[in-house]
DNA sequence: CTTGATTCCGAAAGCGCTTTCGGAATAGCG
DNA sequence: CGCTATTCCGAAAGCGCTTTCGGAATCAAG
């Protein structure tokens, strides 16, 4: 079944390919009849418009641009299916395309972006995780490439982007601990060269002021997004003078592994410790214990992107399209009420000295 | 910084456009001197040229789809972005751009594919997670649009694939639970028009009669991909009269859903039943308890399927690209030897009835 | 039956690039 | 120094489509 052109079906019926593109894209100066004609022959060859030709012609290039984020791997990317599945369904409506690009490394995503700037592939780009200080913007900005930023930077007021309000949602959290009587509160958080790392922090901050508890610096520890990160990290917490009795994470992955740095300490999270996660990964109702979390609604992000980067491309102004959504936290069996078990006492031993 | 076209450097050059494109694409009839001068020149000006109108004139799209397997969601997908990763990397080394692809139902898989073919918008496809009997094979080479499988289907002999033993796989596995005295042992196993469903469970019967085991229908049980398939599976399983002492399941999914429903019943993994999965996903480690499983090497199939299908796209002969990866036992903590438990007396009062 | 409006289609000019072909300029050779 | 071989570049023809423009045919109105 060889390739059908315009100029074939407009021999096969008579016509000009003009007046054959025209009756296709329902131009209004064709009579209903050669239409109708045209519509039947095409689809009897189940003709379809050679892309490159089209978009030449009309310089449109009909395709959008997912960036990769940089360092995907492990556990932490079970939101990339999910969110290309809705991006390609929002694209979907009009027939558009979905490119995924990445950079060999992060320093090269510069280049990536002005090549598909140059180049014409896409006329939109969608761009994750962006960093505090985020240069691929500004770029994008400069080359005046249409994009969406899933999350936000440090300064979200000229851009469209989409996110989810995780400061309040940590505040929210710090509130949780709180009220369930705990006084010791730990962070473990990722780079802060990630926004929403810095984000969640300044969350927690918050969140301890509001409750009137100290910031405690030595219960806060940086590590590496996934479970190792979390496990190294809470590793460090637990074998303080004066562990934390409740540590919050900034993400699920991460919260997985301080499970299972408390574990390794013979202690019960939800009991001994308590452990929240922000994500609200599925994968957390089968950790032992099942992970207590601040799940965001990340079900149809992805068409949600779609629909407002689109918006965008056909000339909407992209601080029009600034969506921040909330997390909700989902209980599970990681955390509990603060209760005075042997890791309790030695605190309040540590204390008193 | 608006684009530049060939046009523009010609006349910038005082050269033809032709002269000048020949100069980029290093042909040899252009001479030294006047090759780095306008190559010097389009760096100046960053040009790339467009990529529809290269791809229009050459015929070649530089592009290839990867057909998003339908029903997407869920726990199940985090190897789709890290072989997402790899075919990109494959990719990039020629300056290739990856499309994701994918259609609202399974049924419309047929017109996505047919779509692609016609429009000329790729040279190359990536199928995922094949069923028995695949129509998109089919469909595929009757358009002659070059592709590769990750998986298999039934019969595999003339088309390109990439796949893992996993027949193989779980005939070790059996072997593994009849070394350690297990005599019952259940399946799991998920829909058999997917056709690595087939084979695992063809895998596991070869297994039974190798190790001398009756097959007992009553054993299998099959379930949904995931975990509350694997539950439900599981929950069917231990709650027969007669029920397996180990289970092995066709998912890790499944498997983490299976653990879920052994806990429900007070049986504790690993010690009153035995559980196994496939797949050898990272979150395994932290289920409760570790998930033993068979781990597939999935680490660079991306790129190895990538760099495979742009051979065939080069013209080689996609019966020369099929390559049979194996799977290796990683042994957590959800299986254990045969021991006699309440279940087991249990089996044996059943048994002697 | 003539005139001005409409309706409908053909013709042609691109879109930005690649690639073939031929010819001018240069080099190599006896 | 004349002649053939090379080297290097210009010109032009597409690739397959869209879109503008103008004109032939049809229509309604006078």
């Amino acid at each position: 079944m060889a390739r059908v052109s315009l100029k074939f079906l407009a021999s096969e019926l008579g016509l000009a390919e003009g007046t054959v593109s025209r009756a296709l894209n329902d131009y209004p100066d064709i009579s209903e009849a050669t239409r109708t004609r045209v519509k039947a022959l095409a689809d009897q060859y189940d003709y379809r418009a050679n892309h490159s030709a089209r978009r030449l012609a009309t310089g449109v290039a009909e395709a959008v641009a997912y960036l990769m984020p940089p360092n995907t791997g492990s556990i932490s990317e079970p939101f990339v299916a999910q969110l290309l599945t809705g991006l390609g369904q929002s694209l979907a409506t009009r027939g558009w395309d979905l490119l995924v690009v990445q950079s060999p490394s992060a320093e090269q995503e510069g280049d990536a972006i002005r090549r598909l700037a140059s180049s014409g592939k896409v006329s939109g780009v969608v761009l994750s995780r962006p960093y505090k200080e985020d240069a691929r913007i500004k770029l994008l900005q400069e080359v005046g490439l249409p994009f969406i930023v899933h999350g936000r930077a440090q300064n979200y007021a000229d851009y469209a982007w989409y996110d989810v309000d995780s400061e309040t949602a940590f505040m929210d959290a710090v509130d949780h601990f709180a009220m369930l009587g705990h006084r010791r509160i730990g962070f473990i958080g990722a780079p802060t060269y990630y926004n929403f790392a810095q984000t969640r922090l300044d969350g927690f901050r918050k969140g301890l002021m509001h409750n009137g508890l100290p910031a405690d610096e030595a219960l806060i520890e940086i590590g590496e997004i996934g479970d190792s990160g979390g496990e190294r990290a809470a590793s460090v917490l637990l074998s303080s003078a004066k562990p934390p009795t409740a540590i919050l994470c900034a993400t699920d992955t991460q919260a997985i592994g301080a499970l299972a740095a408390a574990r390794a300490r013979n202690l019960t999270p939800g009991q001994d410790i308590s452990i929240i996660g922000y994500d609200g990964l599925d994968i957390g109702r089968h950790t032992n214990p099942p992970l207590t979390t601040m799940a965001q609604p990340q079900a149809y992000s992805g068409r949600q992107i779609g629909d407002m980067l689109l918006a965008i491309i056909d000339g909407g102004s992209p601080t029009d399209f600034q969506e921040l959504r909330s997390a909700e936290l989902v209980r599970r069996l990681s955390d509990g009420p603060l209760r005075p078990t042997t890791l309790e006492t030695n605190i309040f031993h540590g204390g008193k000295k």
